[in-house]
RNA sequence: GGAGAGGUGGCUGAGCGGUCUAAAGCGACGGUCUUGAAAACCGUUGAAGGGUAAUACUCUUCCGAGGGUUCGAAUCCCUCCCUCUCCGCCA
């Protein structure tokens, strides 16, 4: 959410930087709302200043034995032109709110401008792709043979995106996660947080997911809990309605959680193999900083995310997204991107990003600044370090050989009993 | 699931229709004293929002959340949420 100041003050300015998005500003609405809007605030609190006195005035009076009937009479009108105003002033606010919460982050100014993914800029390149002198298989095709990713049974239990490991692949998978999780809180300085996997609608509008993108979550309608579809949503809320002390800052945190999606409206896309799920799991860093040192912790946690990689030893990029192709509540984010021989193309495997005040505004999370003693909202950030099961993907097919066996990472050995290879 | 108790400022805790402008204590901050510190004493002490150029001044709202009654609600009524204790069930 945006401060309602920015848009009082500097309409103009902000409409500009949204248009960046591809987003357009009800300029005349918003300015109109917003001169409505502060008339009857005006009125209605003077309206309530005004009974407040009469209250009490009526209470001494009542007191001292005076009559009060005239009194009460006169405060009864009063009264009826305050309901009045109070009620055209709750659905000015309403109005007002609604706007606000359907508007996404401001860019941050290194973002690059554009309208889509083409616009996003490669910001550097690690590793090489390899190249195969056989005929290479992607994962759905390498898990099937080796009869240990199994779609057709996960869509007998429950139904389409859904898969099931077994075996050493399914060890691998929670090789995956010990490894994420030991890396970010023995060498990177992540605490280590098991988290709720249902969520209230409060801690979904903090972080931006709710009112707004509603039809991407799994829903438990009985409880009024949704299923997590990060564990962004969940770590960041420990931060909601709270005053934090300086010396609480910076707080990073890691989890490893289930996350779920109902992927609306991505019907056609990625349906062949495990890429695109309804569950799939994920480590995910969060951190919680001073405005003056976010920009820093961006570029921190982005190197954090790019450490598996590179101790994985898997080629992969990262890239700034442009405006265009910035998500709804980041200020600025990095996109890194595996090799997937498979499809002979770079996939996102984590995104991180900037979220300045924006979620800490809708989360009230705030700190108090130690030189003024008044509260400034502190810069939230995420980014996935990784998704577990798209980093699978990628090592099943970087690491496969010609009978179809796929080697283990040297750093996930240990986790694998020592073994080398699966077959 | 059954029975009971309770949610008040950073914390403890009083208040149970009208000087609540929320007592008191602790803590924190500032000052006096001191070579320095402690102690003692004095003072200050929340959040969100509006008007405004304003950190000046001022107004509104906030006692778990949301409704209601009333001229007036922390206080009365309704609904919900959360915490604690005992019993039952259970990984």
């Amino acid at each position: 959410m945006l401060e309602p100041q920015i848009l009082r003050h500097h309409l103009d300015e902000v409409t500009e930087k949204l248009a960046l998005r591809g987003v357009v500003i009800d300029h005349a609405r918003l300015a109109e709302l917003e001169e409505v809007r502060k008339q009857c605030q005006v009125e209605t609190e003077e309206l309530q200043n005004e009974r407040n006195i009469r209250s009490k005035s009526i209470g001494k009076a009542k007191a001292a034995g005076e009559e009060i009937t005239t009194q009460l009479e006169d405060v009864y009108q009063l009264n009826q032109q305050l309901k009045a105003r109070e009620v055209q002033l709750g659905l000015i606010q309403t109005q007002l709110n609604d706007l606000l919460m359907g508007l996404p982050n401001i860019p941050h100014k290194t973002v690059p401008i554009g309208y889509s993914e083409k616009d996003n800029i490669e910001v550097r390149r690690w590793g090489t792709p390899r190249m195969f002198e056989f005929p290479y298989k992607d994962h759905a095709d390498l898990g099937t043979d080796l009869k240990l990713l199994d779609f057709e049974t996960a869509a007998k239990i429950t139904g389409s995106r859904f898969s099931l490991l077994r075996g050493d692949l399914a060890r691998l998978h929670r090789a995956l996660i010990q490894f994420m999780l030991d890396l970010h809180t023995d060498e990177h300085g992540y605490v280590e947080v098991n988290v709720p996997y249902l969520v209230n609608a409060d801690s979904l509008r903090g972080t931006g997911q709710l009112p707004k993108f509603a039809e991407d979550l799994f829903h438990i309608a009985e409880y009024n809990y949704y299923l997590i579809p990060t564990a962004e949503v969940p770590l960041t809320n420990i931060a909601r309605n709270v005053i934090w002390k300086a010396d609480d800052l910076p707080m990073k945190f890691v989890a490893h959680t289930p996350c779920f999606r109902s992927e609306a409206g991505n019907y056609g896309k990625d349906t062949r193999g495990m890429i695109r799920q309804h569950q799939f799991e994920k480590v995910e860093l969060v951190q919680l900083v001073e405005p003056d040192n976010s920009y820093a912790a961006l570029e921190e946690l982005t190197g954090n995310a790019e450490a598996v990689l590179q101790h994985l030893e898997l080629p992969y990029r990262v890239v700034s997204l442009c405006t265009g192709d910035l998500g709804f509540s980041a200020a600025k984010t990095y996109d890194l991107e595996v090799w997937l021989p498979g499809q002979q193309q770079y996939r996102e495997i984590s995104s991180c990003s900037n979220f300045e005040a924006f979620q800490a505004r809708r989360m009230k999370a705030r700190l108090r600044n130690p030189k003024t003693k008044k509260t400034t909202l502190l810069h939230t950030l995420n980014g996935s370090g990784l998704a577990v099961g798209r980093t699978l993907v990628a090592i099943m097919e970087n690491y496969q050989d010609e009978g179809g066996r796929i080697a283990i990472p040297k750093v996930l050995q240990n986790y694998m009993g020592g073994r080398t290879y699966i077959d």
